[in-house]
RNA sequence: GGGUGAUUAGCUCAGUGGUAGAGCGCUUCGUUCACAUCGAAGAUGUCGGGAGUUCAAAUCUCUCAUCACCCACCA
């Protein structure tokens, strides 16, 4: 990343399409060789044939010509076989020292794309590195931490004059040239040969990568030696993904202006969407380059984190984004977890220069790599390790910059306390003291038992260190009680990008790093990964500061309150998808608020008494509450309790905010308040005592059950309503459970809930006024209706705006109500419009009708009485038999309508 | 290029085999003592298209279309 100048993994770099341009280059052959070019289609049949000095290349990064090993072609293309093992033209930096690489084959290069001949960068590029590795081809990089082009050591006219040897080198070991007499393979540069060779002509050195793009295009062109095609070649204007006008014409600052005596002919560029990796903090164009870094060799431990999964040890949850786990797991690359940042845990590796992997002396190459390393917990550690295994009388430790001692294991053995000395001063400063001059055995001696050592500059990846996060906060490597008590831990809550940045890892490490003789079981660094959604804008785009369309939190809750904020999300909080929000939602969420606070506002002004505790389980409400109504609203309590309880088991968020919503506003609100009404402003102290009591149970359930939801309205009803300590503090009631519904009191209340929205329905549709209060006819009905509505008849009276219920039959000129298990009339004489009562009627059996006729055409097959289950057919039977009946009570009254005309 | 998911009322979304749902919006009515940030009533759907499996499909299978996201090294 040259912006932050460090390695990063390729977790962290986004793959972006950006607009880019592809060049065509000759490389021309070495001393002027030619040879035919012969273009064949698939039959045999020759296309083209020219006479070629040059190999024509592609490429979207010319500045990286500069660091070409090789061109490659594939190994059964014809065209360009009578030049394999040739030398051909790198057409860059100065004309008498351009360098010459070798054209190889490789199975990589598509032969039908674009000259099917692809230039080798190992340094650069991930492809070519792999090529050059099989090839033998040397890596050389070009550019800094920075991304700008080097200009560190020896001047450009040596370095390729080294690289050219190289080359030359490559083609007699590879039987391309023939040796000549005397000649001994000096073998291939090695890393740190070819890592310090600067290839960067030095009019370049210094560049920022994309100025030395443009200044190598520039030059290319203006030598001739792009490719050049007619103004009208297709391949100017149109673009791979033919996405018209999105790629920008080439303009001054990428180079390429056109400096050709024949105006027709113009360099080959063409335009062409590219994906680009992108820091994914930075936000900088990330450079391939070769640098040494830790890696993870992470299929080593993969296999525990993918097995935890498959067999339930772990789960993820919502079940999808397993998938997405399982195929990233599986196709898991090493993980690089060296950063050249200076804050992070810092790599606690120690190397020892001047010395073999095994201690002893003698290693004078100066490159860590293959030198003696100690991992350590401390340098202290490094040290004891140091003596005990190497002999060594005493280890230095200097600072990881001090060059000096790095590169010259003369000097590595000899520095003293004071560090900057050399060989050279080392031994004046001993003949000064003793006035004699020690042999070089007698150094070596010296040198064989002081050891240096520097620790890796480099830190560890925050993600390598949170992935022990779930053990490290619990006191481990130590035996602690919080280690035995919380891990594995239960559930860990996440967004659906963290999962592979830490949830995968935090897998890979704690089931790795635990003693493997321990069950996957007790390695497991959490139970249950809850992978929430993604507030998304709305048109379903990711929240993006740089695209403007982020709703920030804070304003929303400005505007609506936290409570309505957090309980919509929780509302909108379907698993395995994301949502986007929408304010409408909220508002209408933060009405839900409003409407809680009124309801306690009411019971306060009822005389309700709150109690501090709930300690009343469902196991003694039946002998502590009497009342009908009390007995149903307990039972929906405690129905929706276990609603709430079942969905939050289920990480069913949405489910438990949006049963809660209808508990309190559509049963608790609408219905058993209104309820309430005459029996705590009637005259019987008993029953007006019972229902204060049981009213302040119910709105104590609900704040209790919103709190979590709703966490700042509730604690604040509690408080005001005189509760001792905080809500927040209080007892789940998990003892409330459906043993406290009473089947009785609860078909009573539903059937006079249903008998009110019947009337209800029936008065708005005619058109009766709201205020006025009309006599109900029992024209029919069973026992159970007549009994509910004799003893709720005062609520009926209330909510549905009659007088009386007498049994009778229906009068003419009557609007007929039907209602489970009983047939009403509501006569009203002569304000009754017929022709409006026929139409509602007809409308409600029209639609019975389509639902009998869906009934029917199921219980009449005889295939579906076969293989349904036979609960299935039972209900479906039944349901039938009361639409039936339905139907009958509407036909009833329609026939007596007719009488009416 | 590979993968994952989505498509249901005007809008935002629930609904994995058995009578299509919620909130918002919309229409009509309502200033009675918790609440107009409210109450009552009401309208609204070829469940993206097509094919298949099944007694039965929004739901399972295949396919097409569109959208979104993730992954990827075509110079």
């Amino acid at each position: 990343d040259p912006h932050f100048e460090t390695a990063i993994s390729d977790l962290e770099v986004e793959n972006i399409e950006t607009p880019g341009h592809m060049w065509h280059f000759k490389y021309p052959l070495a001393g002027g060789a030619t040879y035919d070019y012969v273009e064949k289609d698939e039959d045999g049949t020759v296309l083209f044939t020219e006479t070629r000095d040059y190999i024509s290349i592609a490429t979207t990064r010319p500045e990286t010509m500069l660091g070409d090993g090789a061109v490659a072609v594939h190994p059964s293309d014809e065209r360009y076989a009578p030049i394999v093992g040739q030398l051909c033209e790198i057409p860059v930096g100065p004309k008498d020292h351009r360098r010459l690489i070798p054209i190889i084959t490789d199975e990589y290069p598509d032969p039908a794309f674009g000259s099917g001949a692809v230039k080798i960068t190992g340094a650069h590029d991930f492809n070519d590195y792999d090529v050059a590795k099989r090839g033998d081809i040397p890596c050389y990089r070009l550019m800094d931490t920075k991304a700008a082009m080097r200009a560190d050591g020896a001047p450009y006219a040596k370095a390729a004059a080294t690289a050219q040897r190289a080359a030359e080198a490559w083609l007699i070991r590879h039987g391309h040239r023939a040796a000549p007499d005397g000649w001994t393979d000096p073998g291939p540069l090695s890393e740190a040969e070819t890592d310090a060779l600067n290839l960067v002509p030095d009019h370049l050195r210094g560049l920022d990568r994309f100025e030395a793009r443009a200044k190598v295009v520039d030059e290319i062109t203006a030598e001739g030696l792009a490719v050049m095609v007619p103004a009208t070649d297709p391949r100017l204007g149109a673009t791979s993904a033919g996405r018209v006008g999105e790629n920008p014409p080439l303009d001054a600052s990428e180079g390429g202006e056109v400096r050709t005596e024949d105006p027709a002919l113009v360099p080959l560029v063409e335009p062409k969407p590219i994906m680009q990796p992108h820091g994914d903090r930075s936000k900088v164009v990330i450079e391939p380059m070769l640098t040494d870094q830790w890696f993870v060799d992470t299929d080593q431990i993969v296999g525990p984190a993918i097995e935890a999964v498959e067999t339930g040890a772990v789960r993820i949850l919502p079940e999808a984004d397993k998938k997405v786990y399982f195929h990233w797991l599986r196709n898991i690359e090493p993980w690089c977890i060296s950063r050249q940042l200076w804050w992070g845990h810092r790599i606690p590796v120690w190397y020892f220069p001047g010395r073999n992997p095994d201690g002893s002396a003698g290693n004078t190459d100066g490159s860590s790599q293959d030198a003696l390393t100690i991992c350590a917990a401390s340098f202290a550690d490094a040290e004891r390790i140091a003596k005990e295994r190497f002999g060594a009388d005493e280890v230095i430790e200097i600072p990881a910059d001090f060059t000096l001692a790095k590169n010259n294991p003369m000097d590595a053995y000899l520095t003293n306390a004071l560090m900057e000395a050399s060989v050279e001063e080392f031994q004046k400063n001993e003949e000064r003291k003793t006035g004699k001059r020690l042999t070089e055995a007698k150094l070596s001696e010296i040198g064989a038992r002081r050891m240096v050592a520097y620790r890796d500059p480099d830190v560890l990846d925050t993600w390598f260190s949170s992935g022990l996060w779930p053990l490290g906060t619990l006191g481990w490597p130590d035996d602690t009680e919080e280690l035995a008590k919380y891990f594995p831990t239960s559930v860990l809550i996440t967004g659906f990008d963290i999962l592979f940045f830490w949830v995968a890892r935090m897998m890979m490490m704690q089931t790795s790093v635990l003693p493997q003789d321990t069950p996957l079981e007790a390695r497991i660094p959490f139970k249950d990964v809850y992978v929430h959604a993604l507030v998304r804008d709305e048109k379903g785009k990711k929240m993006s500061k740089s695209l403007g369309n982020v709703l920030d939190p804070l304003d929303l809750i400005d505007e609506y309150g936290a409570d309505a904020v957090r309980f919509t999300l929780a509302a909108m909080a379907a698993m395995g998808r994301d949502l986007k929000l929408s304010t409408q939602r909220i508002a209408g969420y933060r009405n839900f608020g409003t409407k809680l606070w009124n309801a306690v506002r009411f019971a306060e002004m009822n005389g309700v008494q709150f109690r501090t505790t709930c300690e009343t389980g469902s196991e003694n409400i039946p002998q502590l509450v009497k009342i009908t109504l009390n007995r149903w609203i307990i039972g929906e309590t405690a129905r929706c309790r276990e609603e709430v309880d079942a969905a939050l088991a289920a990480y069913r968020f949405d489910d438990a905010a949006n049963a809660l919503y209808r508990f309190v506003w559509n049963v608790v609100c609408d219905w058993y308040v209104e309820f309430s009404k005459p029996l705590l402003q009637g005259e019987d102290a008993e029953i007006k005592a019972e229902t204060q009591a049981v009213t302040g149970w119910v709105l104590e359930q609900c704040m209790t059950l919103l709190h979590p939801f709703m966490p700042f309205v509730t604690e604040e009803l509690w408080s005001v309503t005189g509760h001792d300590g905080m809500l927040v503090h209080g007892t789940w009631p998990e003892n409330i459970t459906s043993e406290a519904i009473d089947k009785k009191s609860e078909t009573e209340i539903n059937w006079v809930v249903g008998f009110i929205e019947s009337i209800r329905s029936a008065r708005a549709q005619m058109n009766v006024p709201a205020g006025a209060t009309i006599p109900v006819i029992a024209v029919e009905w069973d026992d159970a209706a007549r009994d509910a509505a004799t003893k709720n008849l005062s609520l009926i009276q209330r909510l549905a705006r009659i007088d009386t219920i007498t049994d009778g039959t229906a009068p003419k000129g009557a609007i007929a109500v039907t209602s489970g298990g009983g047939r009403f009339a509501l006569p009203l004489g002569d304000v009754i419009d017929v022709a409006q009562e026929r139409a509602r009627l007809e409308k409600s059996m029209a639609k019975l009708e389509k639902e009998i006729k869906g009934l029917e055409g199921r219980t009449k097959n005889p295939n579906f009485a076969a293989s349904a289950p036979p609960e299935v057919v039972e209900e479906t039977k039944a349901n039938l038999a009361a639409r039936q009946d339905e139907a009958a009570a509407i036909q009833a009254a329609l026939d007596s309508l007719a009488e009416l005309e």
